[in-house]
Formats: C-alpha cells, sequence, structure tokens
DNA sequence: TTGTACGCGTTATCAC
DNA sequence: GTGATAACGCGTACAA
C-alpha cells in the first residue's frame, strides 16, 4: 500500500506539496501538479481514509435508524437518503434498531466514537431524554417521528391532516357509517394523530360512529382479511373504512372480494403508503411524499454536519396526497 | 472529548496501562484495571474510533452492494445481513448501485481507500474483469450472483434446479401448455438458468411449447397485467404460466380475475420469491432461503477478514422451497 | 511557492 | 506488571 511519503519520495517532492494537490490547495506550480499526479498514477495511490478521518475529526458517514429495512416505507426513505448522501460524498451506515430500546442504544455509541457524523433517526424507540446527551457529540435530526421538545431539526407530516383528508375523501364520495383500522393505538402518537383527524372529519360532516367499526392492533395483510370475517357478521357493517396502512387494505379488499363483495360498491377502503400493493389492488390511498421527507431530512443532516453549530429546533412540515383508485 | 491521555493522567497511570485494560489484555493488577476503569467512568470517556482504524488497519466495517434497498428480496437480505454483522460488531455501509455500471465502480474505492473491511457484492453490474483487482485490497463475498473464475467465496442458489422444480410442479397438476416470463433475459445468467430449467422439465415430460406463450421483459405488476391482455386474446392460450417473479404473478392473477377468469382453473400461475405479494394473492411460488443466503454470506465475509489468507474460490449451493398456494 | 515539524488518538514493541 | 517511545498516514501552522 503506497502512502503519501511513497508519492513524495517518487516525485522528489514532500509530503506537504502532495497534500497540497490532493486537496486543491492553491499555491502549487502547474509542473510540480502534474509530477504529483503522475506518481499518484505510478503508485496507485490512494489517501488512507483512516489517517484522514482522524486527522480532520469527521467521518463523511452518516448512521440512519430505522425499525426494520424490509418494512417498504422505511426502505423507500433509505432509498432516498442513500441517494442523496452519495451525491454530496457521504456513506450511510444502516442501523437496525428491530423496535428495540436495547437496540437502539447500542448504535448510539457510533456518534460518541466518532464513527459517523451525525444521525438520523426515523423512528424512536427509547425516551428523548435517552437520546439527548448524545446530541454533544454530533448532529442528530428526526425524521417521520415528532417530538415536543426535542432541539432538533425535524421533518414530518402533520398525520391528523392525513387521516383527515383520508376520511373526508371518504365522506365527499357519499359514504356516512365509516369504520376505523388502527395499528399500535396507543403507543404511537403517530397512530393517535391519525384517529385525531378521523374523528375531526366525522365530526364537521355531523356523522357518528360505532364502537363495533373501531378495529385496532391491525398491521398485516393477515390481520386486514381477519377484520373483514368480522365485518361480515355485523348487522349493520360499515360502507367504508379508513385504515392506516396499505397492508391492512389490501388484506380486507382481497377478503372482501373473495366473498363475492364488491368494491367500492359494498365495501369501500382506503389505505396508506401507495405503496405497490396499492398499486396492483387498486386501492384510493394517502400517500407520504417520501422522497421529499427522505431528501429534506438529508439535506438538514449535511447542513447541521458543515455547520458546526449548537443544535437547534427547526421543524419542517409537509403535506400528503390522495391518490384516488377504484377502492373507493 | 477525552482521550486516553486524559484518563491516564486522571488516573495516575500510563497510556499503555490504559490501552491494556480498554483491550482486555493481561498482565495488568485488578487494582489499576479499577482505577483506569474509574477514571473513564468519570471522564465518560470512549475510544476514538478512527485513531483505532488508522493503528489497527481495519475498520470493522463491511459494504454491501445491491441494486436498489426497494426491491423485496434485496432488503431481505441486507436486513439478515446487518443483523448478523452486528451480532459481531461489524457495521454495514450500503451502497446502491442502481444498475449502473459506474455506480458501482465507484463504489470500489470504499475497499481501496480502507473505509471498509471487504465487499458483499449481491449483483454485479461491471465484468468480473474490472473487479478483479480490487481483491488485493481486501476480501470480496458474492452473494446470489455467480461467476465461473472469480477466485472468492460465492453462495448462490442452482436457479436451472429454480425453474425445473416450478416448471415440475406445473406439469405434475397436469398442466401440459405451459407459458414463460422472463426479466431480461439475454444478459442475465440468473434469468438464462431459470429458462433452461424451464426447458429441462418439459423435455423430460415430452412437452412442446409454442413461441407466443413466450414473454420478455417482464418485471413489474403492470408487466403482469399487459401480459394477461396479450394471452386472452391468443386463440391456443397457455394453462399455466411460470414467472420469474411473484410482481409479474401477482399481476397476471389480479388482471386475470378482474377478467372473470378462475385461478387456478382457467389459469395457473407460479411465481417466485415468496413475497408479502404472493401471500396476499395466494400465489404458489418458489422461495429462495434468503436467510440462509445472508448468513452464510456474512460468515463467510467475516470468516475471510479474519483470515487473512488470499482470497479462494468456494462454492456454497443452497436448495430451494416451494411453497404451494391456489394459484396452481 | 515549498518544506519542516508537529499533532490527531491508539496500540505494539521493547526495555525496565 | 508497567511505562517510554515509536509508529499508523495525513494535514497544516509556521518558517523560509
Amino acid at each position: 500500500m503506497a502512502t503519501i511519503q511513497d508519492v513524495a519520495k517518487l516525485a522528489g517532492l514532500s509530503r506537504t506539496t502532495v497534500s497540497r494537490v490532493i486537496n486543491n490547495h492553491p499555491y502549487v506550480t502547474e509542473e510540480k501538479k502534474r509530477l504529483v499526479s503522475k506518481a499518484m498514477q505510478e503508485l496507485n495511490y490512494v489517501p488512507n481514509s483512516s489517517a484522514r478521518r482522524l486527522r480532520r475529526q469527521q467521518t463523511e458517514t452518516i448512521a440512519v435508524y430505522v425499525p426494520r429495512i424490509t418494512n417498504p416505507f422505511f426502505s423507500h426513505l433509505v432509498e432516498v437518503m442513500e441517494k442523496e448522501a452519495a451525491k454530496k460524498g457521504y456513506q450511510l451506515i444502516l442501523c437496525q434498531t428491530r423496535y428495540k430500546k436495547q437496540q437502539e442504544r447500542n448504535f448510539l455509541e457510533l456518534l460518541k466514537t466518532k464513527q459517523v457524523d451525525g444521525l438520523i433517526l426515523t423512528s424512536i424507540e427509547n425516551d428523548w431524554s435517552e437520546i439527548e446527551p448524545y446530541l454533544a457529540y454530533g448532529p442528530i435530526v428526526m425524521c417521520n417521528e415528532y417530538n415536543d421538545t426535542a432541539q432538533v431539526p425535524i421533518v414530518f407530516l402533520d398525520q391528523i391532516k392525513g387521516g383527515y383528508i383520508g376520511t373526508k375523501h371518504l365522506i365527499e364520495k357519499g359514504y356516512t357509517k365509516l369504520g376505523f383500522c388502527t395499528g399500535n393505538h396507543k403507543s404511537s402518537r403517530l397512530a393517535h394523530d391519525r384517529h385525531m383527524g378521523f374523528l375531526k372529519a366525522l365530526n364537521e360532516a355531523g356523522l357518528q360512529m360505532k364502537d363495533e367499526w373501531f378495529f385496532s392492533s391491525t398491521h398485516s395483510i393477515q390481520d386486514g382479511k381477519s377484520t373483514f370475517e368480522i365485518i361480515k357478521e355485523l348487522s349493520d357493517p360499515p360502507e367504508a373504512i379508513f385504515t392506516g396502512s396499505d397492508e391492512v387494505a389490501a388484506g380486507l379488499v382481497k377478503a372482501a372480494t373473495d366473498e363475492g363483495w364488491k368494491v367500492p360498491e359494498d365495501l369501500a377502503v382506503i389505505g396508506f403508503d401507495n405503496q405497490p400493493l396499492a398499486e396492483l389492488m387498486e386501492l384510493t390511498t394517502v400517500e407520504q411524499p417520501i422522497e421529499t421527507i427522505a431528501s429534506q431530512t438529508m439535506e438538514l443532516m449535511i447542513e447541521s454536519i458543515k455547520s458546526k453549530r449548537k443544535s437547534v429546533r427547526k421543524e419542517v412540515l409537509l403535506p400528503f396526497n390522495m391518490i384516488q383508485r377504484s377502492s373507493t
């Protein structure tokens, strides 16, 4: 492995000059530049990045926390982030917290041990108070998570609005008996907000909702199918369902059509996320602007790294899109 | 930021001793160990990983190349790899080649500049001759890609067999008119092999195939739907279709049932991968043992890093599973 | 415009 | 058992 020293020797110059050429410093004669370049080529030289990191005290690497990369929402987020990061010369380290507090805490050490310049959190398992101290070691940006007090940039969606516009859409289509499916209702701020939006739209329209039209702990395709099994037994079933997820919506539609129900005539369904599934099942869905969230987040991250200022709170609120297909 | 020097000073010992404690070297008195630990805690000290990397000449980081992380096959692969890597104290850098030669070549510099200890390739865009020279800088392991000559560990599936068992299944179910969908037929070894397996099963059963039952450049759900549009116009349509992808299979089934065809009575379809889509549409599919591929690959990678021997060829061949559902 | 010399934070080597 | 000291490879203040 050739070092900068070897290049210097071959070029008959000092290490300093070689370093200057590598880093495009001014005050180097064209002639010496050529000499250095030639020597570098000849020796197949590349700067050693570990040494650079130590010297410059930065790594050009960013850690991204996701619960699991197989979740299409997060993989899409990461896809765009990696692209944006690469464009600006940064690498991405993938950290899957697997919804575990301990796992998340382990990864925090990356920032402390200077293995990365910053942290992007797309989901948070621990209390903010656990994470806050690490701000001392480098910037943190939150993405798609919300916290009232954290003094960091936050890029997020107004999930109340998301619930609202989806529900409003159903109401405008003329449905009056609306059902609601949600995931982990109690713990998640996100699920809670969507529910608020749902209720707000209901209130505005003066609609009532039956308790038996509320379904919690629905996450998967299978959950959607099971939910339909319950619905079809109801004496007074809902006409339309707001689901917080395309998976659940897809399961509902599949089970319903298998049973001979017509969608949307017998049962309308609206999903969330606009995943490939939604296209397949022709689901109307509330689309989250994933590409924008991701690129904005990355931009704020790199900005924070470069500015080296104290972290400050900054909220970036992004809008949703309704994608209408044939399920409503 | 506290350094090892600060700890030494506070503990009233030398850097050497502190380093010994950190790295669990023998020959340190219990008493001094305690002293050092106390000082470390007090200063909230963590070893600087850049300095460590420079000194030890290794990074405990592995780069994983995938075309795009949003492809469920690759995200599943990466999910498991990250998990295995973390278990053994390694980080993963995500590199999306986006099916571009240039992009792939850019990432190769990671190995050369010592930013990672090794490379895992789950797809290859460039000729092997482009990549081979980088073996001088660190180990490379291939995963789900095949190459005849590369002197590296290769973990892969016998795609000929994959095509064969899927087709055999259709034949055993009694179908005799078999169609075939493939992606990028000409360039990809993988697609080519599956086709070979398909033909082998056909031959063994003494079956003939019509040219019009062969569909190339099919990748997406939409392609599956379009393929059905062609099939339904044929005067002599196939009874069953082998597709190289659950997406295509799902699109086919969706379009067919929408048109009032019964699956599998009017048209049987078999997918590939066992993605969530396959469960939703109740697709029979050929499952690739993704978790095994991923963990075996990671194991070989870490082994290669640790052994520091010259890279040698080693083939690990893994079997498929048939998952039978109601589409056949 | 170029070179000298020092430091980034660790760990390995060798003395004691 | 413990402690100087010298690398690891690079960048930069300062001097020339």
